[in-house]
DNA sequence: ATGTGGGTTATCTTAATTGATAACTAAAGA
DNA sequence: TCTTTAGTTATCAATTAAGATAACCCACAT
């Protein structure tokens, strides 16, 4: 094993405290954008189509499900993909066991 | 009845289409409102102690807990918040029935 | 009456997301 | 090969959320 896996990377980081939050939040949105693709793809439309509906441009659209992009998206506008797909966004919270 | 309930304002939003979506995304982030005000309130905590956790100011909590507060805060925001209180976020898209 | 604690509202500043345009890669066809 | 389509990346401008400070209200207690 010589590079360094992503679980490597995932202990490590979870070491320190201050990045342990950083790494759930980066984990929640990597699985969002996920998510969004999945749903565009779904609902047969391609970056170019969903962009018109939404009045904005491809490289948006993009950049949003890109899982490279370092942005964390407003509600507001993962509500608007998702409605332009034809679903309605539902925000849960579960609890966290803590030790 | 004289002055208009919310309904009345409802009924007459909803008729007109562009502020419909406006409307929706209005719900939504009321919904999510009263629930991270009930998750800080079953965790005892205060604005005032939410916000020290958080290294912020109880204003800015109050502003994202308060329903008449016009913005729309960043996934990155929520999550902080939900993990100060215990919680991880995990965002659901539901299929919207479209007639 | 005074003070304290919890929460709200206003305002300014700062930081970040989003809008917009353009240039680029890669794949698929004609 | 040339073209088109889908998606990515970079960059800058514009909009907006978040940080910070301060003043305020209200309930409650001493």
């Amino acid at each position: 094993m010589s590079r360094p896996t992503f679980s490597d990377f995932k202990q490590e980081a979870l070491g320190e405290l201050e990045v342990r939050e950083e790494y759930l939040a980066l984990s929640a949105t990597y699985d969002l954008r996920k998510k969004l693709i999945a749903l565009r793809q779904k609902a047969g439309l391609t970056q170019q189509q969903l962009a018109t509906v939404l009045h904005t441009q491809k490289s948006n659209i993009s950049r949003l499900e890109n899982v490279n992009s370092a942005i964390s998206p407003k509600l507001s506008t993962i509500e608007q993909y998702a409605h332009a797909v034809g679903h309605e966004v539902k925000i849960e919270f579960i609890p966290k066991n803590h030790t």
